[in-house]
DNA sequence: GGTTCCAATGTAACCGGTTACATTGGCCGT
DNA sequence: ACGGCCAATGTAACCGGTTACATTGGAACC
C-alpha cells in the first residue's frame, strides 16, 4: 500500500495550485488547454485517483442511493431491484442495499440510515416504516416508497400497484371460468411489518365474489407465513378435506407454486381438477405456466428509482404518486370448472 | 432542511470539547459517567447524527464493501448475493452493488471502482477481470473473487467450485443410468467476459465419457448465449433431428429449464424419453424437480464475504483459496434409459 | 504542604477534496 | 505609455469528523 497520491501532490508536481488541479478534475471551463493537458499528464503519471470520501464530504453529496427492501429471498424483491439497478447504473449514483428480514432490522435501519451525509436518497421497497419514523426519515433525505400502501405514507412520493383491483381481477377470472368454490391462500393479514398486500388482494377477492352474489366461505380462507412450503402446507390441508374448492387464488406466485405442489401431491390435475391463480408474475410463473396477476415488478423498481432521482434533483412539494395497474395473465393453470362432477 | 448539527454544536452545547464529544461517540473509555451522560443527552436533544462522509474521510475507511457481479438476472447471482448479504448485514459494512451486463461496464468499473477511499473491499462474483486490471485492483484494495477460475487470478483469495468435477459428476450420473447418447448444451466457450464454467463443465463431461469409452459426438454439442430461451432453441433443434440423444446435460439450471420446455414442446416425456441434468441447484430446480449439480451458491457468497472481511482486517500474504465441491442432487428429470427402444 | 502521577479533558492538526475570493498579467483602447 | 478589464490561476477557508499531544487538577505519597 503505497502512500496515496492526493490532489496536492498532483498540483505540486504539475506546478499549479490545488484549485487548478481540482478544476481540471471537474472539467471546469476557463483553463488553458496547455495547463489542462499538463495536469492530466501528471495525474496519469502519478496514478492519481481522487478520494471519493473527501469529495463526498466537501460536496455534501454522497452520490449514493440506498435501497431498503424486504427479504431478498423473494423473487419479487429481486425483480424490483433489477429495475432500480437499470436506472442507477446509468446514473452516477452508487447503489447501496439493505436487506431486511426482521422487524428489528427494519427499525434499526430506519433509525440509523438517514444519517446526514450517508446517502442522497432512499428507496423503500415493500416495507412500510413505522409511522413515527416517517417524518424524521423524510426530513433527512428524499424518500420514495414502492409497493407500500399504508395510508400514513401519504406525503411521500410512491409507486404502487392496486392490490384490491388485482385481487378482484384474479377472482373474477376464476368466476368467469365458472368456478364457484374458490379458496384464498395468503399471508397473515396482521403482521409485524404492516404489509397490506395479502389483505388487499383478499379484499378484491371478496368484492368479486360479492358481485357474483357469493359469500366468502371462512373454511376456504387459509392464511400463513409467506413462503412456498407454508403455502403448500395450507393447500394440502385445504385440498384433502371432504369439501375441497375447485379453484385457489394465491396471494403471490411463490405461494401459488406451493399450491401447485400440494395439488400434485394430492393427485389433483391442474387445471383439470383445480384451477390456480397467483400474483406477481415472477419469472418462474412463466415457465411453470402459472396464470397470474402481473405486477410489472421490474417496472416498479425502475419508476421508483427515476422518481427518486427526480426528487433528489428537486424535491417536489406535492409528492407524485404513480400507479401501476395490474394485468391478468392467463396461462395453463386455470381452466373452466368441470360441470356437475361429484367431488370427494 | 435545517442546518445540520455537527459535533462542534454538540460540544459547545454540552460545554465540552469536540474531542470529548467524539470520544463519547466512539464509546471510548476514560470518560466520567457524568460527562458521557451529559453529552449523550445533548446529542439526543439536538438530534445529532454524525456525518458518515466526514467519518470516512478522517478514518480513511469507508465501511463499505463493493460487490461486482455479472447479471442480476441470473438466479445464481442472486443466491450468491444473498450469501454475501447474510454476512455483511451482521457486520458494520454497507453493501454496494455493481451489476455488470456488458464488458464495457465491467472494464469501466474495474477502472474506476478501486478509487482510493471508495470502498474497503471488493468481491468479484463470476467476473474475471482483465489480466492487466488485476494488479492495480488488488494493490488498491483487498479483493476476493468468487466463482472465477482464470489462472491469472492466482494470487487473489478466492472461493471456487470445481466445474470439471461437477461436469464429470453429471455425465457420470447419466452414464450410470445407462445413457450412452448424451448431449451437452452450454454457453459459448469463447466469450468476451472470459467465463470458463461452460468449458470446464464440458471438459468434465468429456472426461466421464472418455472413462466410459465413449467419444464426444460433435453434433450433440450445442453452444449458445446464456439464457432459457436460447437453450430451448438449441434443445429444440437437437431433439427434433433424426438422431436425438437420450439425455442432455445443461451447463446451468437456467438452461436446463429451457431444455425441459423444448422437450415438452416436442412431445417428449421427461424423464421417460429424455433425461436432463442441470447445474447450480437454483431454487427453481427444486420445485421443477430438476436433477442437478449443487454448487452451494449461497454458501459461496457467504464464504467470499467472510474471506473478504478477514482480508480487510489483515491482508494475507499467501491468499487463501477455498474450494466448494459440487454435489449431485438427483430429482425427477433423470431416469434409466429405455432399453432397446427404436428411436427417431 | 509539596511533589508526583495519572485520569479526564482540551487544543489543534489532519484526512483530501471544493470553491469563494484574491491576485496576476496580457491585451485593449486612447 | 497607462489604466481598465477580464480570463487564468492562486490562496486559504471549509466540509465534519478523529486523534496525537498538551493541559489540568485532584489523589496519593513522602
Amino acid at each position: 500500500m503505497t502512500k496515496t497520491v492526493t490532489i496536492r501532490d498532483v498540483a505540486r508536481s504539475a506546478g499549479v495550485s490545488v484549485a487548478t488541479a481540482s478544476r481540471v478534475l471537474n472539467g471546469s471551463e476557463r483553463l488553458t488547454e496547455a495547463t489542462r493537458k499538463r495536469v492530466l499528464q501528471v495525474m496519469e503519471e502519478l496514478q492519481f485517483t481522487p478520494s471519493m470520501a473527501a469529495r463526498r464530504l466537501s460536496l455534501g453529496r454522497t452520490m449514493t442511493i440506498t435501497v431498503v427492501t424486504w427479504s431478498l429471498t423473494r423473487p419479487q424483491a429481486v425483480e424490483r431491484l433489477r429495475g432500480v439497478d437499470a436506472v442507477l447504473s446509468e446514473s452516477e449514483y452508487d447503489l447501496v442495499i439493505y436487506n431486511v428480514e426482521t422487524v428489528e432490522k427494519r427499525d434499526e435501519y430506519m433509525r440509523t440510515l438517514p444519517l446526514a451525509q450517508r446517502t442522497d436518497g432512499m428507496l423503500l421497497i415493500s416495507l412500510p416504516p413505522k409511522p413515527e419514523d416517517i417524518a424524521r426519515l423524510a426530513s433527512a433525505v428524499p424518500v420514495v416508497v414502492v409497493d407500500v400502501h399504508s395510508p400514513t405514507l401519504r406525503g411521500l412520493p410512491r409507486v404502487m400497484g392496486d392490490d384490491v383491483a388485482g385481487g378482484e381481477m384474479a377472482a373474477r377470472h376464476l368466476l368467469d371460468l365458472g368456478h364457484r368454490e374458490i379458496a384464498y391462500i395468503g399471508d397473515e393479514f396482521d403482521n409485524p411489518f404492516g404489509f397490506t398486500s395479502s389483505r388487499d388482494r383478499f379484499a378484491g377477492y371478496e368484492i368479486a365474489l360479492a358481485k357474483a352474489g357469493l359469500a366468502v366461505r371462512p373454511e376456504w380462507i387459509a392464511l400463513g407465513a409467506h413462503g412456498r412450503y407454508e403455502a403448500r402446507e395450507l393447500a394440502s390441508r385445504l385440498l384433502s378435506g371432504p369439501n375441497r374448492p375447485t379453484a385457489i387464488f394465491a396471494a403471490s406466485d411463490t405461494q401459488a407454486l406451493g399450491v401447485i405442489a400440494a395439488a400434485h401431491e394430492v393427485g389433483l390435475d391442474v387445471p383439470g381438477d383445480l384451477s390456480i391463480v397467483g400474483y406477481d408474475d415472477i419469472e418462474a410463473a412463466e415457465y411453470v405456466g402459472l396464470t397470474t396477476i402481473r405486477q410489472r415488478l421490474f417496472e416498479s423498481g425502475r419508476l421508483g428509482a427515476q422518481l427518486l432521482l427526480k426528487e433528489i434533483e428537486q424535491r417536489s412539494d406535492t409528492p407524485i404518486s404513480t400507479d401501476l395497474p395490474p394485468d391478468l395473465v392467463v396461462r395453463a393453470t386455470s381452466a373452466p370448472v368441470k360441470e356437475g362432477l361429484p367431488r370427494g
